[in-house]
Formats: C-alpha cells, structure tokens, sequence
DNA sequence: CAGAAATGCTTTTTGAGTCAACTATTGTCA
DNA sequence: TGACAATAGTTGACTCAAAAAGCATTTCTG
C-alpha cells in the first residue's frame, strides 16, 4: 500500500524509468569517454536553435536547471571550447550561449551513442504508436503538473 | 531536429514530465512545511515493507540513490527520530533501516498532500485505464532500459 | 525625466548525492 | 582449517545543483 493508488504507482514507474533511462545514457556516454549527457543536451539543444544560440533563461528553461546551474554549465562548456558567450546588442543585460563548430562536432560525435541507447530502450518493446502515445499521454500529465497547486495552502 | 527520433521526442517527454511532477510534490510538500520528498519515499517504502524495515541495501534499490547516498539519507531520518538503525542476528554485516511509530504518524501527515498533487498530475487528463497503460508502457522501457549497452564498446 | 519596479544573469553559499576507498563479516574451496 | 574472495555498510573527498542574494540594465509611471 505505499501509494495506494494507480496514480502513486504510476508516479512510482514514471520515477524509475527515468532514472534507468538516464543511467543507461551516461554509463554509455561515459564508457565512450565522452562528456555527460548534460553537454550533449545542451548541445543538441543550441544546435535546434536559430543561429545555433539561446538566451541563458530559455536555455535554462528548456533543460530543466536553474539560471545558476546554467551559468555554470556554461561556463564548462566554454573552458571545453565547446560554446560561446555572446551578447545582445539591443539589451544589454542578455547574453547568448553560442555553439561553436567544435561544439556542433561534439555534438555529431555523441548523438549515435545516445540516439543507440534510446533505440534500445524506448524500440525494444515499443512500437512506433506505442511511442507516440506515450509522449502525447506524458505531455499531458506534465500540463497537468504545471498548474496551481492542488492544496490550496488551505487557511 | 533535436533528436529527430520519435524515441528522441519520449525521451525529452518522460524528462520534462518527471522534472514538472517532481517540482509540483516537492513545492507542495515546502509549502506544508513538511519534510523532503526523499524522506516521504523513505517513509512510504518503510512502510510496505515485512516489519516496517529493509536492509539499507535493498532499501537503497528501492530508492534509487547510491548505498553511500542511503547512509547519510537515513542518519537524517534518524536524528529527526522519524527511523532507527537495528541490526541482524543472523548476519552482523547487514543493518535495517526501521520505521519508528514518530516516522508512521509523519506519513501518514504527509500522504494527503502527495497523494493530492499526484491526483492533479494524474488525473487531470488520464482515465484510469490510461493511467494503468502508461503505468504498463513505462515498466517495458525501464525493463528494455536495464539490459546490456547497445554500444559493445565496439572492439 | 527622475525614481521605482521588473528583468536577465551571475555569484555565493549550502546541502545532497556520487564515487572510491575502507572496515567488518560471511562464504568458498583447496 | 586457513587464506582468499565476496558481501554489507560506512566514511571522506569531491562534484553538482538549488536557493537566495546581488549587480547591472531596462521598463514603467507619475
């Protein structure tokens, strides 16, 4: 009974799939001796991106980390001369993180090892609809979980 | 482009979905003034467990956290006198973490405010049916997940 | 057009978690 | 039996990330 209910054992799988899945990509990403999975998302993150930059607080938003994580992550990557810092011209309080070509080397690099590892995970006992709706099904409970609170702080 | 996989798009939907619950409990349980999550999962599984205790090892597992990280977890637990280290007759290397009556009261005070918010999340959108599905979809990704790399290391 | 509020990012501090090394106990097998 | 390996857990050094405070710039408002 520790949930007790089907939503608490839903939170329950949807925790330790991650966490495997997550595990999976590192070990492998590792075992490469390439860097951790946050570089490659951050990479394949600046890579969608127009001009292949991104706002720090977007970027940051679109990882899930904090702005302060995200300065140092950044600050990682550039000694790695993976990235770049640029600014705004208009707005000087902004800066950019760029992708460099090292970067987007990197970036072409890893992504066999990471798109592989998903392969196996996600394609082994998933078909294609089945993948599909699960990201709709997912995308849904994450609306859900962005809304107000359900306890109202009461009085 | 990011992933350009359809594996790709779950991956960074099972991400920012875990990312959106885990957020929504853990500002739940703050603003309650109640402990960590980490300490309401200790607390749950505690409480499934045969004698209200588990083997640090197993309750590590249970957890997802490394042996070292469940060590310091629990002498937490313990200085809030929420849980008590006891010890096996049988085998002096192993110790149980145990639940205490103080522990038992504070989950169930804790357990309407997660199972609450896990409501939201979950039920806003799903059916309980669908709830069980995702429930079904993600047991089969972990699984696939926990198998061997997919990269052999090459040669 | 000042002064105040808001925005964007960085810095600092703090705390939790991982990793590797270590102790203690138990199991194996020659 | 006695040495060696395997298992269970803890400890300490280190890394990573979150939270809160701080600084600079921009925007809003009277």
């Amino acid at each position: 009974m520790t949930e007790q209910t089907a939503h608490g054992e839903a939170w329950g799988a949807l925790t330790r799939t991650h966490a495997a899945v997550t595990q999976r990509l590192q070990d492998a990403l590792a075992q490469a001796e390439f860097p951790p999975l946050p570089w490659y998302e951050m990479l394949a993150t600046l890579a969608d991106a127009p001009e292949q930059r991104m706002r720090m607080g977007d970027l940051a938003e679109a990882l899930v980390i904090t702005r302060g994580g995200l300065t140092k992550l950044v600050d990682r990557l550039i000694k790695a001369g993976l990235v770049e810092r640029t600014f705004c011209e208009t707005d000087r309080r902004v800066s950019y993180a760029t992708l460099l070509p090292a970067g987007a080397e990197m970036l072409e690099e890893m992504r066999p090892v990471v798109v592989a590892e998903l392969e196996v995970a996600f394609a082994a006992n998933l078909s294609e609809g089945q993948a599909d709706q699960l990201c709709a099904t997912l995308e849904d409970v994450r609306s859900s979980a962005c809304g107000a609170p359900a306890s109202p702080t009461a009085v």
